[in-house]
DNA sequence: CCGTATCCGAATTGATACTG
DNA sequence: CAGTATCAATTCGGATACGG
């Protein structure tokens, strides 16, 4: 549970910034690297095709995204020089992997989200209720 | 897999962005909050300890992060009015839960790191070596 | 079609100073 | 000891315009 490259965040300290859960969650904690894992789940899809699937993303951030999960070979680019242009992405055999620990967070999300949510609401209502 | 407040981000069209997953991202892909629910693990721990246990971390994020997820119900926080004052943080039992998807992507960080790492540099070095 | 480049406002974070 | 308040720096994200 510990690695040369650092100590685990669940235990042990002082819990350091550059561990690797850390700097995974830098990678899939921004606001569209799950989604656009989420899209080419079932298969490769079309730069457009995602923009298409992913509700609100601008060109710039699915670009961008994109690039950094290429980056970290967890997604495949291939350019097919057609004209005009097709590019298609893919998950590697590594973005793939991410499907286990994405779904247990997924589960506990669905779980949980109930109870978070009232456990705000009851929160805000007891600091405005002075 | 689909529940009434959302759809799956990992299977389903379009992606919703108030996706139960994307609100429990938003929750925990801060730079804080998993180092916090880390350092709570061992058990109760006051507020300067924590400080001391989280390197890096500065007083207004500890206590902002640590609102958050008293405001969501994973973290209590107990006043003991002595002289000075002493305030502990535990996880409630909703916060313990949050272990097992925490764990598991703490292992595939661990598994892949090295790998993503690697791809990273050899993504930089063809770009630079034009 | 698939991007890149640039600008700008909004949100995050940290440093610092101060309070019960 | 355990915060709160404020300000400045950085980062993020979206809109727009343009290029291969």
């Amino acid at each position: 549970m510990v690695t040369a490259q650092g100590e685990s965040v669940l235990r042990g300290s002082p819990y350091r910034a550059d561990c690797p859960t850390r700097r995974i969650l830098d990678r899939i904690g921004d606001r569209w690297t799950v989604l656009i894992v989420g899209a080419l789940w079932d298969g490769a899809a079309r730069f457009s095709e995602l923009r298409r699937r992913i509700d609100g993303i601008s060109q710039k951030m699915l670009t961008q995204t994109l690039r950094g999960l290429e980056r970290d070979g967890l997604v495949c680019r291939t350019v097919y020089p057609e004209v005009p242009v097709r590019v298609e992405y893919t998950l590697t055999e590594a973005g793939r992997t991410l499907r286990d620990p994405l779904r247990a967070l997924e589960e506990w999300s669905i779980a949980h989200l109930g109870d978070v949510s009232a456990s705000q609401e009851a929160y805000d209502r007891g600091s405005t209720s002075s």
